[in-house]
DNA sequence: AAAGATAATATGTACGTACATAATATTTCT
DNA sequence: AGAAATATTATGTACGTACATATTATCTTT
């Protein structure tokens, strides 16, 4: 590490996590504080601060005025989801994509929608069911209550054409999302809509998203069986 | 916005962020360039930049150099998924952690560990099986390969007391993973052990880590019925 | 007109300085 | 000794300047 040559911040985070990978310093350990390292590589300490900084959003560091910073003694690894479209995660696999409205209703939501969403039993709702196809196969069938009064301009929307589900994306920005993943045994029902048989087990996505507390949408993703969801560490 | 006062690059994100969801700026659109946000917002070129280099890495934008600023047109949303130490998992549910080690044999690897990997077939590995335990009851369970070339001090690791996961979290490092998720129903060894009925639908967690291209651990994780993976988005 | 060289430009990053803030350590007061 | 006030300190952030880099737009050449 030559004083002359530029740093970049990727290059202290990587040495960093290396002396890390390595054991130079341990989990738990307190690293040397900013300023010292910047003079150990040579660089300003804001190159430095950028590179703790995103070590630490990565979950390696914990850091604490005044404290320091300390290796991570547990170190909880952050995977990233990335949750497209389900369009373009069709079409990403290199396979045709289609949609199938199956079912929409105007109406009062059951309770446990309620909870989800936090409203009330009167609330006045959409209530869609819908399939996406792949390649002509059914890949995932979706069950999602949609609250008017937060998005009043779904009722103009036309969901033979576009899923509710890319509408939603496109048209109801949300501030705050909860999501579930689980495994569930396919009712009789599921079963016939993913031309399955009963009792299969299938991938269940739930999804919840508020906009500042207000209620949006909840949705049941029921994935066909084999579908994985895959993640890097 | 009061030119005095100090601006945070939070307030930046959350004005662009609120610019988006009003729809001043529309998915796809271009928006103004740092220079110009800054000027527009009373800061510094480089607190604008700290806000939309976050708010791309959230998938709210896309930026080129050159070619500016956009909305993001399909807007993926990153979901973080924290993966803990299984125990740490069981404990912050407030439940009490056990662990069983059910099995564990020094042997060359079948053909799906040696594709996960990347090793050959006559690979000295550790195949443990094992049993995490929630208040008691079942709640997951393990089944791993671990490389004896790669991580050599497994043999020392006294896995009656130590989990595995938790032995390779703390000694073995790593620097890249895979993670898969997905559905499948309860083969009859695997009902047994966690106490439930064949057939029954289990959330399946497939991990594959490595440390620079060299296969360290292949590991298939199945839960109890019941278990919901949670994630904030 | 097509291809290649060149200029223009928005983002990406580094640096040094300055000050803010939170957490800890020390001193002072009761 | 215990509590409260004060000083210290490491990280957090802002700012202006400078230059790097990728990409697009423009000009030149064939």
């Amino acid at each position: 590490m030559n004083s002359t040559e530029q740093q970049s911040w990727q290059s202290v985070h990587d040495e960093v996590l290396r002396r890390i990978h390595t054991r130079v310093w341990k989990p738990g350990d307190l690293i040397p504080k900013e300023v010292e390292l910047a003079e150990q590589l040579g660089c300003a300490r804001a190159t430095v601060n950028r590179a703790l900084r995103e070590l630490a959003s990565e979950g390696f560091l914990d850091r604490r005025r005044k404290a320091g910073t300390r290796v991570a003694a547990h170190p909880v690894r952050r995977a990233k989801l990335d949750i497209p479209v389900i369009r373009l995660e069709i079409e990403g696999r290199g396979q045709k994509y289609a949609y199938a409205l199956l079912f929409s209703e105007r109406r009062t939501p059951p309770p446990e929608i309620c909870a989800n969403l936090g409203v009330t039993a009167e609330s006045d709702m959409l209530h869609i069911t819908s399939l996406h196809l792949a390649d002509g196969k059914p890949f995932m069938f979706e069950d999602r209550w949609v609250s008017i009064a937060a998005t009043p301009t779904i009722l103009d929307a036309d969901l033979e054409k576009i899923s509710a589900n890319e509408w939603l994306v496109l048209h109801a920005p949300y501030t705050r999302g909860d999501i579930y993943f689980s495994a569930v045994n396919a009712s009789a029902a599921e079963a016939k809509v993913l031309r399955t048989d009963p009792g299969t087990s299938l991938f269940l996505m739930e999804r919840t998203t508020w906009e500042n507390n207000t209620g949006i949408t909840s949705a049941r993703l029921l994935f066909a069986p084999g579908y994985r969801k895959h993640s890097a560490i």
